[in-house]
DNA sequence: TCTCTTATTTTGAGTTATTCACGATAAGAG
DNA sequence: CTCTTATCGTGAATAACTCAAAATAAGAGA
């Protein structure tokens, strides 16, 4: 696993470190996190990690494509490692929650939108809100 | 027009004040505006407002619904009248520029995601990324 | 029209999440 | 085992807001 992670970091023509190892698995095991969650989470295995350095490694990894970086509104920058597969959010309005989803319809089909305005569209992302499961339980109660 | 915008905001339950009728008219003449910008443009008729000032007024006319607040990533907020029709955003990835898009399919398409995972969808949110034709432009050139 | 209450605005400081700069360290090619 | 240079750590700086409290002014009621 550790083996995969080296492998994909050199084949980005990165250096393989221990703080990208620690950092990889630990968005692949929480995804979704944020700088400061991830901060916390290395400094069980790796005390001496420098916040500086996470965000370093969080950008190093995100411009190589090794991470993909979200920014919903009203949160600090979340990260995951699925990548390049068009996928969308589920976020929960209270609670900050994030969920994957599938994009719906076909391959890319928020790619179109209904008017382009002379725009080359690139790429869509789609940000669905609302409550996650835990958040309309507690509601209920 | 300026009658309409002080009936808006009676209605909603706010006082009429000159700065947020210049404010509303600001960001009707130049939509999707950050509050630098809203700044400046209310300097140039209310050289007294402060920055504060404009952020109070942009949060309270936010929160009454007079205002739409979105988020683009790697933008500062930025702020436009159109509420509430469910409309999205092309977002250029060079200069930032935003233009609206109407929501291709209906009335709510996006708001039904492929696999909810328990969340209560409220609402969607679509962003397309590309290039303005401006910057398409200027890329050829 | 004049008070008077309290919503706004201003002034000034504080916060969050990040980026910038640069010397210290260590990955890995030779 | 070197040596080069990518990466990491330290420290400072920044952007974009948010918070607190005193000063001002909308506008309901007299």
């Amino acid at each position: 696993m550790t083996l995969t992670l080296a492998r994909e970091l050199r084949d980005a023509g990165l250096r393989v470190t221990g703080g990208r190892i620690a950092l990889l698995e630990a968005i692949e095991s929480r995804p979704h996190s944020d700088a400061e969650t991830l901060v916390r989470v290395l400094h069980e295995t790796r005390p001496a990690t420098s916040v500086q350095s996470v965000h370093n490694m969080l950008h190093d990894l995100t411009r190589s494509g090794l991470l993909r970086r979200i920014e919903p509104a009203g949160s600090p920058s979340r990260y995951e490692r699925r990548t390049g597969d068009n996928h969308h959010h589920l976020v929960c309005t209270d609670c900050g929650a994030v969920a994957d989803v599938d994009c719906a319809v076909g391959e890319a089909p928020c790619l179109t939108p209904s008017q382009k305005l002379g725009y080359a569209v690139k790429s869509a992302e789609v940000t669905f809100w609302g409550l996650c499961a835990a958040c309309l339980a507690a509601a209920h109660a």
